[in-house]
DNA sequence: GCGAAAATGTACTGACTTGTCCATTTCCAC
DNA sequence: GTGGAAATGGACAAGTCAGTACATTTTCGC
């Protein structure tokens, strides 16, 4: 009973728009857990409510499965961070604050610091493709470009501070904290990990940002002259 | 002429150590450049003297190519650490050499820190099973405790001093100048990474590790409540 | 309604990739 | 030297995987 027709079984109802989302949301999990290599096509549409059939009519090849789903995963955070609002905070609060979010937001977005890493592995060939993802994140440096300026106006950040240099300094914690956390708690244990650490590691952080771009004192000019060139570090 | 008979076509000499050393040094480099899954047993193989038969003759499969190379790549780094000294130096100026040697040995070892992606990518999961490495490690923390222990009793470094935590930032700013090198160059541009910025950033580094171990100042203790919690974030 | 274009289903292929089988050679202890 | 174990060569099997050929259905403008 009950056996379908051919009619009934093979009709379906067209939605083009959300066939590609669901593809593109599994393939970017399956990207992000196993990387480019190590993700399947066929794993990917067993996945979807689709077939791979489609996977190939919408994005061409698995490259470009994987370069969409690239994309999507910036598109995403950068609409996690576009929430952030810091233009009425003092200058020094608003960086404070941006650290802070920065380091709770990567941590949050395990997926998208994985596929970043990957993109890595494969030398960035594929971010180079995709001007959307560069336009992006000039917007992250724009925020931080007017910190700097009412810092400096302000007197209270260095003259000669550097916002790329800067959101260097951010994002190599707050990245590095959620990329190597599988090595580094292999080596040295889950520890660091738990949440009353790692809100300490991100205050630690905040204060080692916010101490970079303070105006400098005495002590960071003796800090400048320890940490020089190979030649005479013996000094007492 | 000179056609070789059977048997001197097909006579060699033996050499078991050799042919393992052989094998890991061009499996480091291809597993290192493709991951895991992307590098090819073959491509190996027809890099060394010696044969894909043998690679599974020594290393069972794959994967057990893939830890030992692993190994091998911890054990490269490990004994270029163990140059350097410190035992002489002041605290401060112990710990400012230790980041900044950190800093450029990492850049100097790019196989190193992608083989480390690679297996964060793979949640550290042959790393486990690895226990040399986890062996390793400990003595690189070792030296920290030395230096916090050292200048804490010269009352230089915040009693509160974690050697692990002040590891991690090391490495974070050490790490992510090479694992990231490619996507940020690629958005930002290729200047942070030329000679010069580098030698900005590494002292910019040294200055912010200083800085957090330094004894807690007036100022630190304003930075740390602008580094604190959501609420309350409006302070002129 | 109709015809063309867009969207989807199914089955398949050709190439690649890991791992093994069987035979042979070298080495070393005695 | 000889016998057994270690080491090596060369070919091949079995499975995997990206991508395609072909047919069918839906949609939408007219």
């Amino acid at each position: 009973m009950a056996t379908k027709t051919d009619a009934e079984r093979r009709s379906w109802r067209q939605n083009p728009e959300a066939v590609q989302r669901d593809i593109l949301s599994v393939a970017l999990s399956e990207f992000a857990a196993k990387g480019l290599s190590g993700a399947r096509v066929e794993t990917i549409a067993s996945q979807t409510q689709t077939s791979k059939r489609m996977i190939y009519y919408y994005f061409g090849d698995k490259l470009g499965l994987y370069t969409k789903a690239l994309e999507a995963a910036y598109m995403k955070v950068r609409d996690g961070e576009a929430a952030l609002d810091l233009a009425d905070l003092p200058p020094d609060a608003a960086l404070a604050r941006l650290v802070a979010f920065t380091f709770d937001h990567h941590r949050e977005n395990p997926d998208f610091i994985r596929m970043v890493m990957i993109e890595n592995i494969h030398n960035g060939e594929n971010l180079a493709a995709s001007r959307v993802i560069r336009d992006m994140n000039v917007a992250a440096i724009d925020k931080l470009e007017d910190i700097c300026r009412r810092g400096q106006e302000a007197g209270l950040f260095r003259a000669d501070l550097d916002p790329v240099a800067l959101h260097w300094q951010i994002s190599a914690a707050s990245f590095f904290n959620v990329s190597n956390r599988p090595t580094f708690s292999a080596i040295f244990g889950p520890d660091l990990f738990d949440d009353t650490s790692q809100a300490r590691l991100r205050a630690q952080v905040v204060d080692g940002i916010l101490a970079l771009a303070a105006r400098p004192s005495a002590l960071d000019g003796i800090r400048s002259r320890l940490a020089g060139e190979e030649e005479s570090p013996r000094k007492s």
